[in-house]
DNA sequence: AATGCAATAT
DNA sequence: AATATTGCAT
């Protein structure tokens, strides 16, 4: 078999990118920054789309904050123009910067924590999977990922978690990377076991499991990726820009399979090199498409749903 | 300046 | 419980 590794980017294609699928995501980082700017008050808490088995009936209507896209923590917060879409949310009331916001805000405020969604996770997981162990530090993570808001150090504070997961599952079980279900799993403490949830919803390549050995059969020349993203050294790039960007990365590690060091020895799945080309979608701008869908999470987990949202065919 | 990691804080 | 923050050693 061949090392064609293009064709786990072309998996990877089809599930990852579009934009749409970042705007729950990016929904629960409104920046405190643009919150102020708008007068409005701190929504100190704001419920994110985290659903589970049983809910309300009302399924978060996507009525709240289309897309923060770019734009975030500036400083001295410039004045940018207001977006078409105002603040209608009356999600709480709770005022909080009653005291003095007003002066500088920006500055003293904390954005709000982020809750890695199973959908943000799995990014975490692809962007780590596809930079290889070794190349995967947080700010490389965090460019890869392109969620805007997201910081290095969320990045690495997850990633902390997710390399002691790791290391706990390649202590007790090898054979449950297929789904991410701790299949017997038995010996978890319970701080464990309340990490291991999250991480157990995303499927776990598996060289990150064993201490994979290149072999020096094949050796993989150096591409240089970061030429493709050199020009945005700010983390606040525009989505659209990484998507183009990491479109052009994709056609350059899409033929040789990874940077020196990265450990890729997938032998599974030998499709032939599928032609990548896909659009780049300029903007998140429209009402993205809920779904509801059923990830099949394997393992004796037990079934749970997760809110994941459909590309909208722009293919 | 970034990173990794443990401890600690919220 | 889940993230964030901090301290310290690379």
């Amino acid at each position: 078999m061949r090392e064609e590794d293009s064709n786990w980017f072309s998996r990877w294609e089809e599930e990852l990118p579009s934009p749409e699928e970042l705007m729950p995501i990016t929904q629960t980082l409104i920046t405190p920054d643009l919150a102020l700017a708008f007068d409005i008050r701190t929504p100190n808490n704001n419920n994110n789309n985290n659903n589970t088995t049983s809910n309300s009936p009302t399924p978060q209507p996507p009525n709240s904050l289309p897309t923060l896209s770019q734009s975030v923590p500036p400083p001295s917060s410039a004045p940018s123009p207001p977006p078409s879409q105002p603040f209608s949310s009356d999600l709480d009331s709770a005022e909080l910067g009653s005291g003095a916001p007003g002066d500088e805000p920006a500055r003293t405020l904390k954005r709000p924590r982020l809750v890695w969604t199973p959908q943000l996770h799995k990014r975490f997981v692809d962007a780590v999977a596809h930079l290889g162990i070794k190349n995967a530090v947080p700010k490389t993570i965090m460019q890869l990922m392109s969620v805007d808001g997201l910081t290095r150090e969320n990045v690495a504070s997850h990633l902390q978690k997710y390399r002691l997961y790791l290391k706990r599952m390649q202590g007790l079980s090898s054979g449950g990377g297929g789904g991410g279900g701790n299949g017997g799993g038995g010996a978890l403490s319970a701080a464990d076991a309340a990490t291991d949830h999250l991480f157990a919803s995303a499927p776990v390549p598996h060289h990150f499991l064993h201490p994979v050995r290149p072999n020096s059969d094949h050796f993989l020349p150096f591409v240089p990726v970061a030429a493709a993203l050199q020009h945005h050294h700010n983390q606040q790039m525009a989505a659209a820009a990484v998507v183009a960007a990491q479109q052009q990365y994709h056609r350059q590690v899409g033929q040789f399979g990874s940077p020196p060091g990265g450990q890729y020895e997938h032998g599974f799945l030998a499709r032939q090199p599928q032609p990548v080309h896909r659009m780049v979608v300029p903007v998140p701008a429209h009402s993205p498409t809920y779904v509801e869908d059923l990830d099949s999470p394997v393992g004796g987990g037990g079934g749970r749903k997760v809110l994941t949202l459909f590309p909208t065919g722009d293919d």
